[in-house]
Parts: structure tokens; C-alpha cells; sequence
DNA sequence: TCTAAATAAAGAATTATTTCTTTAATAAGT
DNA sequence: ACTTATTAAAGAAATAATTCTTTATTTAGA
């Protein structure tokens, strides 16, 4: 086997872009809701993105889907493994620290459950909020994170309260022992290497807006489309 | 000046990461609400952030900012610098098409007002919504959209609509003629190149974090922290 | 059966981005 | 004023990711 820095091993390496778009190619798969188209093309689903078609037979070969020549990828069979791939299939607990309106707006999303993640209980530290349900989901006082951790463990945290409390809350997810952090704040948060960090940060797409919006050239400068 | 593909010129290729980093930065520097801390260094801000101090370096310098050895970057300065050059100070006027869970907590979300963006209209199917006001912006019936732009043009145009909806409301504000389509969907939009289109799709983010679960090197893999 | 066109796969080349290395500047201490 | 340590800047190298090119496969049509 491949070994990488500090000898650690490497399977094979997938970008993380590639990563990125699999829930793109699974969104455009999932829309095509006829019975009579079975299979497609690298080529067509290149057209309907707007990709370079070579990127989408990379990103396939590199999750070990055979395309057959002429006819391209069966949709069921490539739905089904892109999602395995991912993990959808594999169900994961999580906090949602923070019920304001973002963490109620991903409260709602409903999309979570067939991906595979499935949000079990909320944290605020409104006192309105406390004790209440969204969407059947309980929201607890902001102090019980560890008490309700060691009742139900869960592997994932949201954290969705204001950049000057985030570092914070990730203290307090990571002295739990929680598997990952999932960081809605444009404040990046820090943790021991073993813990995994992934920042959403809603600014960092309206900086690229704001900043395309301000130059004259927006789409030539980069080509890259997703 | 330097031509690229087509002939066209670039001015200064800054790279699309360090643009979405940039924001970052920006959240970090104004936590620093200290009186006494008038200076900071690129590695403090790299020890802060957990990456690598030369990126920082090469982040600022890229959009001109001149550090001073030993001393490193006036606060105060640098933060007016990165937000002139996300254009931060320009208001630009949004619509926001889909007033859900998600579109509801954008209207709420207060910092957009600083980041130069104003969402002045919301647009939505439901009839329960048409006509009532979230954070004191008016929600619209969708088939207005295009009277109300020409009303009252705007830059960008925001889409929180279900996937199946996602192509026919871009189509719609292509043809208004808006600048900037920002598509929180998880199916990417098409529009002519002239457009700008910035793809947010939270599933992506998901992805990331289900697939590093899966795998047992979370990391180490990619080193990647922002 | 043969031929042509379409297309996946694999590899090469290009481009983009990050990380490493060296150099030069400068503040603080001696 | 001199020395040392720190740190920004610039350039080189390494790594990552995309795009281009070639090859081989396979279906459909002659």
C-alpha cells in the first residue's frame, strides 16, 4: 500500500473537489425521474453542468465506477454508488449547537435524513427556546451539551452560534469526544487533528460575489463552474 | 498587461481560495478588539487559524497589502483593505427568491448589511407568506418578480427554492438581466457566462464531513484546514 | 461482417495552489 | 552603533487538480 506523510497510509487519493461535486452529480441524477432513460452519458451530464466532461469520467473512475463506451453510466447503479461512497447509507447522530435562525432553517432541511445525518437534539441559550420542539426536535439549555452527550453520543456537531461564542463550543464538542465538527461560523475553529473540521462559511461565497460583481471579468478569470 | 485564454487580460491572477479566505481573515482581525493591539503578524494570525503562515503572506500580498518586518499588519488598515477589495463598501441590492427555512434565516442574517449586500424584496409561492414582511422585507408573489425588478433593479439575485425549481428562477432573473445569481440549491444552475454564478451547496459540505467518517484518516489526508 | 461514430479510460500536459527556501529588512537588546 | 532574532517578501519547488490527447471499446448502421 501507498504511504503518505508520516507513513500514513493512502488508499487512493481522491481529490476534495471531487468530493464536492458527487452530491452535485447525485442531485442532477436524482432529477431525472423517467422510466425510460437508463443510462447516461459522462458527455450529457457534462452538458447539463456545465463541467468539462473528462472531470466527471475522472470523478467516476475515482470512485471506481465503469462506464461502458457508447452508453455511458446505468443512473440507478451510479445513485447508488455515489451514495455508498459517500456514506449516505450510514446513519449519524448530531447536536445542533445554536437554534437561531440559521440552526432552525437546518433543523427543517429535510434533506439531512436520506443523507445520512440525522439531527437528534438542539442547544440554545435563550430561555425561550429551551424546553420547546422544532420540527420534533428538543432544544436544551446550552449547558447540558456533555450531559446529554454522555446520554446519547453523536458523531457530528453543528455549530451555528455567533463567531464570538464558536471556539467555545468547539471546547466543549471536542472535550466530549465528538468525531466531527461541523462549523456554520465564519469564525474557523481549532481542534486536535483527530477531530474532524468542516467551516461553511456563507461569507466566504458572498466575499467571491461581492468581489466577481466588482471586477469586469467574472467567469473568464476562473473557469472552474462548480 | 499580461493576456490569458482569448486574449483577454488579467490583471493580477489572485487565486479563488484566497478570496474565500479572505473573510476569514476578516472575522479573526475583528475579534481582536483590543486597544492595546494595534499590530499582528502573519504567523499569529496562522497559529490562530491553523495554517500555514506563508499562505497568509502570499494572501495579502496578493492584493497589495505591505506588511512591515518585525512588526507585521496595522489592524486596523488591514481590515479596511481586504474589505475594499471585496467590495464590501459597494451596496448591492438582492432579491431573494424562495422565502423557506433557509431564505428566512438569510433575511435575518444581519451581517450581510457590513458585507454590502441588501436583500430588499422576498419572493415566494406560498400565499400565507405573500403580502407579510420578514425583517422588514416585503415577501413577493413569485410571478412578480420581473415587474418588481424593473421597478427596482438589483445586482443579485438569491435562490432558496426547492432543486426543481432552481433553473426555471434562474431563467427568470437571467432574463431581468441581474449580475450575480447566488444558488444555495444543490443543483447547479445554468446561465450565459456573462452571469455570475456562485453555487452554495450545503450538501457538498455534508458530503465532506460523511465521507471523512467513513474513512479512518480524516486529516492527515489533505491538510487543507479553511 | 465491416465501417464509422461515439465515448470511456488512461496517460500526458497544463495550470493552479501550496509549501519550502532564501533573502532582506527592521526592531529590540547589548 | 552593533548584533541578534524576528518576520515579510520573493522566488523555487512540490503538490494538487484540471484539461488535453491518445487509445481502445462498443454500438449502430451500411
Amino acid at each position: 500500500m501507498k504511504k503518505g506523510k508520516n507513513n500514513i497510509p493512502i488508499e487512493n487519493k481522491i481529490p476534495v473537489p471531487t468530493i464536492r461535486r458527487l452530491p452535485l452529480y447525485l442531485s442532477f441524477l436524482k432529477s431525472i425521474n423517467s422510466i425510460e432513460i437508463k443510462f447516461i452519458t459522462a458527455s450529457d451530464i457534462a452538458r447539463e453542468l456545465h463541467v468539462d466532461p473528462t472531470q466527471i469520467t475522472k470523478d467516476l473512475s475515482g470512485i471506481n465506477v465503469k462506464g461502458k463506451t457508447k452508453v455511458g453510466y446505468e443512473i440507478k447503479t451510479l445513485i447508488n454508488i455515489i451514495e455508498t461512497f459517500l456514506g449516505y447509507h450510514i446513519r449519524r447522530k448530531a447536536f445542533i449547537i445554536g437554534v437561531g435562525n440559521l440552526g432552525a432553517a437546518l433543523i427543517n432541511y429535510n434533506d439531512f435524513n436520506q443523507e445520512g445525518m440525522v439531527i437528534i437534539k438542539g442547544f440554545d441559550i435563550a430561555s425561550d427556546k429551551i424546553g420547546k420542539e422544532i420540527n420534533n426536535i428538543k432544544i436544551f439549555n446550552i449547558d447540558t451539551i456533555k450531559e446529554q452527550f454522555y446520554k446519547t453520543p453523536v458523531d457530528i456537531g453543528i455549530i451555528t452560534v455567533p463567531v464570538n461564542q464558536t471556539q467555545k463550543i468547539a471546547d466543549i464538542l471536542t472535550e466530549c469526544g465528538i468525531k466531527a465538527i461541523w462549523n456554520f461560523s465564519s469564525m474557523p475553529i481549532s481542534a486536535p487533528d483527530d477531530i474532524i473540521i468542516e467551516n461553511t462559511c456563507i461569507d466566504s461565497s458572498l466575499a467571491m460575489v461581492k468581489w466577481k460583481l466588482n471586477r469586469n471579468m467574472p467567469i473568464i478569470y476562473k473557469n472552474r463552474k462548480i
